[in-house]
DNA sequence: CGCGTTAAAGCTAAGTGTTTGCGTTAGTGA
DNA sequence: TCACTAACGCAAACACTTAGCTTTAACGCG
């Protein structure tokens, strides 16, 4: 039977629902940083938090896919990429940068996270679809420019993909200049 | 304090250790089989491997180390790839067979279960390990044929990692069509 | 603006899984 | 063969999870 947890709880979104679930990630965020992750258990969580942990279970199902629900929000990207004036600095700063972020320790930990906890795949898929976003906003700009610019699954393929690959099965020896490699290889060759 | 549990539990490889780890292994697959994901405790397995549970958790520390070893075992290949005359043919070969087996639900299953459980990353690494070297038999296989072959990387970037991506992130959608297509995206233009 | 309705939270007790210390067994090497 | 020790079994203490029932507070309607 029973009872599974929704991924997205935003239920009643008004209220007491919005002010429980902002407690519970922000006592999420701060046990971690204080403590660590072996500190982060629903007991302690939902003391932090102010509430039962009853509360907890119901409304994510268990810790795995509160710990999903926190990671995508702090996947989620701050604001645009960068404007450098053309496509291959764009790429190159946007890529450069997702793979400094995501293959840091702490953002592999978030990459895992939201994969971990996640029994229908939507909050990965909604990672996914942040990187999606930014890159169509790059190849927007790109293409108001006049620039002749690659299809954004091109760029999901080539640039994205290697680099989460990687993150994800081979953490070792990963550089700035791989990143740039890729968001090169979907431009045109060079002039 | 404390005990890390170690990824590779071989550490006396012979005799009674190498038994239980069989029979946890086994009963793992076995239940699995019959009663689905959700049976897999570690108390039932340890009923049905015959120990006690205290020695999964000092063996493997907890369920989800157990499993990732498990899924590694599973996702290991049983035998070289097919040799199909030519390059194209091999790399579509294969790369068809690993999307058809690595999106399907279990497929997906294991390759999750080996990245969550993995304190170390090295399981995540052995999973990649395996492809590079089902594709290094197909390059070598190739090059002694006297055709021209992309790097191995070139492969892992241009093909594994896509659909890889893709069977983590974005489970929808995924076609033979698209395996081919990214085999062929690393072969040389056709004459 | 108060009132009924109901989703969601609180509380608590029972159930289940995890950890740990200590004694025992069985590989391993001298 | 014997001593040594890693790994296992056992059982009790501990922590986490689940479920039933009660209470609270958004929300919508008269």
């Amino acid at each position: 039977m029973s009872s599974r947890a929704r991924s997205k709880p935003a239920v009643r979104p008004g209220g007491r629902s919005a002010r429980v679930q902002q407690a519970v990630h922000a006592a999420v965020r701060e046990l971690e940083a204080e403590q660590g992750r072996g500190a982060l258990t629903v007991p302690a969580i939902a003391a932090r938090a102010g509430v039962t942990p009853s509360t907890i279970y119901r409304r994510w199902g268990d810790l795995h896919e509160l710990l999903s629900d926190v990671a995508v929000e702090r996947l989620r990207p701050e604001s645009p990429p960068e404007d450098h004036g053309d496509l291959r600095a764009d790429l190159s700063a946007w890529a450069t940068q997702f793979l400094d972020e995501m293959g840091s320790a702490t953002g592999r930990a978030y990459l895992r996270d939201a994969l971990l906890g996640d029994p229908d795949g939507s909050n990965a898929g909604q990672c996914s679809a942040y990187a999606a976003g930014q890159i169509e906003v790059i190849l927007d700009r790109a293409r108001r420019r006049g620039e002749a610019v690659p299809g954004v699954e091109t760029v999901m393929d080539r640039v994205v993909a290697p680099m989460t690959y990687r993150i994800l099965f081979r953490p070792d020896g990963l550089s700035p200049q791989y990143a740039d490699d890729l968001a090169r290889s979907v431009l045109p060759p060079a002039p």
